[in-house]
DNA sequence: TTGAAAGCGCTAACAC
DNA sequence: GTGTTAGCGCTTTCAA
């Protein structure tokens, strides 16, 4: 199968120079008169060389590629449009460098297959999305290989962590308060994952601006969820109906303007509605979704070069956050 | 940052045995003493040795790694169920394994670097998807390192590679002829991009099935390029209009019900609608969708399986079909 | 069963 | 500028 890779010595021969010269040209050292240069050059073009990166890095003891680091995908995070945006900003940050982007699928029964990977040398460094409250396993990894979380940490472990996030507090008190000036007073809630920072957070700012607390439902961030949710909350909320309701994320937002139309229901006239996240799903929809809009692909963008700068060894601020705003659309 | 991390060569010392031996411990042989394999893991204990994989990788030449390949993800791929499933699919198979997935985003314009990767050593294997009709820069890599397509290459050179994939046109033509049989006689497809096998060939199908081969709208797999498809559609039908559509996945089937009842059209009553994949998209619109099922995660598994024979140096089948079939909901 | 020794393919001082 | 010489950390014959 494989016709024996050439290696940088039988370059050095075709070349008629030594290892180290054919390793400074492929490396791009100035100091290498254009002849060698040119010769090195052609012997790499008729043999065909590719150099052995996993021999540069045990000799480097660098690997150029950074991992961004999934939960398993059985998770909704694959299907999930913001998540999306992240890898394609994190992947616009890395194209121009030479990192290597490698996209880790870790399962959490496999930790221990995972920490190994990460420790053993595979990787320069790590970016850790979508990462659950109870989960500690990579926290600790931070004093030993870069590590940058995309969102807050919850862990009480987690004090001295990196990671890149927006205010989801202060963004969910926003969304609810545009509820509050619509005249809304009955203003419901479908909560995000109650393990993760975004779901705590949303809620958390939700509650603060005034929402009625007796009406939150739970899902997980998944479309079906936020219909599941909706429904639990009509059920509930009983004769005094319910006028607004806050969404933490589109996804659940436009499982729940579904259920409302199937109740006959009008948005915004009878309920009014806001999302999160600005995704796809908040103009797809009809009415289409007023929605608190993240700069997903910044987010990424942030996180690649904090941990790119971490890498470097360059003093890099714990937080970073990035701006939210609303986006006023026709569902509120 | 890195507080040195403990080597192999220390674990022997701590241990009091040689090198050897740890490495011997490390691997699980057999042939090593109780006594001996107990110091060493003592010692891998105390230290909280990690093996270096990186170095592992070069001594053995393979690195218990195989890539799975994505173009650059301002496609639409990420946000979509089915490659989700993919992934799922692809990660439970390789769990039982030592094999660690990646996943590497290899943007178009910079084929030479992910050229580079894949032949330098990093990977054992690689699983390409979403692969592009004119593309052709992985199929000759397919005689250096083993390589599995998620569908079917295109490109006229890859007549030896190795596919895994589902009988899309015959599915097609099942989904049409569905429609047929309720009676429709003037069917649109809306198709998918013609640069890739599943839009060409779902294309194929209802064509030879009997589709109006006036009323072909092409789009690019989103939902919003389906509901634009629809658009373009009823505007050409004019006053005969459609009375069956064929969209090439749910999610631009999806698209299209938007637009059908936003133009006041009934589904299936004025306008008979059949999708593509089963994926979430499917059964979250109203009314549900008629569609063609496909098992997308047990693709997931067969090319991960697949690699992995061809990788051991097996024998293993040029192409590979999995089963589809019509699952009827109440769109059509 | 264990250890010594020779690499895996590349980089990086250090001389020349 | 270029070559020589050591490794990077691990695996793997080969003897003992």
């Amino acid at each position: 199968m494989t016709p024996q890779q050439p290696t940088l010595e039988m370059v050095a021969a075709e070349a008629g120079v030594s290892r180290s010269t054919v390793s400074r040209v492929v490396n791009g050292s100035p100091k290498v008169t254009p002849e060698a240069v040119a010769a090195v050059e052609a012997a790499i073009a008729r043999l065909d060389y590719v150099p052995n990166r996993v021999a540069r890095s045990l000799a480097r003891s660098r690997t150029d590629v950074i991992a961004l680091l999934v939960p398993e995908p059985s998770s909704t995070v694959f299907a999930d449009p913001f998540f999306a945006s992240i890898v394609r900003g994190v992947s616009t940050a890395l194209s121009e460098t030479d990192y290597t982007l490698s996209l880790l699928i870790a399962s959490e029964q496999q930790a221990a297959k995972t920490r190994r990977f990460l420790l053993g040398g595979n990787v320069d460094g790590a970016l850790v999305v979508s990462h659950h409250a109870g989960d500690d396993s990579y926290l600790h990894l931070g004093s030993t290989v870069p590590l940058v979380f995309g969102g807050r940490p919850v862990h009480p472990s987690a004090a001295d962590a990196h990671y890149v996030d927006v205010d989801n507090v202060a963004a969910a008190r926003l969304a609810t308060a545009h509820l509050l000036s619509l005249g809304r007073r009955r203003i419901a809630t479908i909560a995000g994952r109650q393990d993760m920072p975004a779901g705590l957070d949303r809620l958390a700012g939700w509650r603060a601006a005034g929402g009625d607390p007796a009406l939150v439902e739970v899902g997980d961030f998944s479309l079906e969820s936020g219909a599941a949710a909706m429904e639990r909350l009509l059920e509930r909320a009983g004769d005094e109906g319910i006028d607004g309701v806050f969404a933490a994320n589109d996804q659940m937002a436009a499982g729940a303007l579904g259920v409302l139309h199937a109740h006959g229901l009008r948005v915004p006239d009878d309920v009014a509605l806001v999302g999160f996240d600005d995704d796809p799903y908040a103009t797809t929809t009809t009415p289409q979704l007023t929605t608190v809009h993240q700069p997903s692909a910044a987010l990424g963008e942030m996180l690649a070069t904090t941990l790119v700068s971490l890498i470097d060894g360059d003093d890099v601020p714990r937080a970073q956050y990035a701006p939210t705003s609303l986006i006023r659309r026709a569902s509120a």
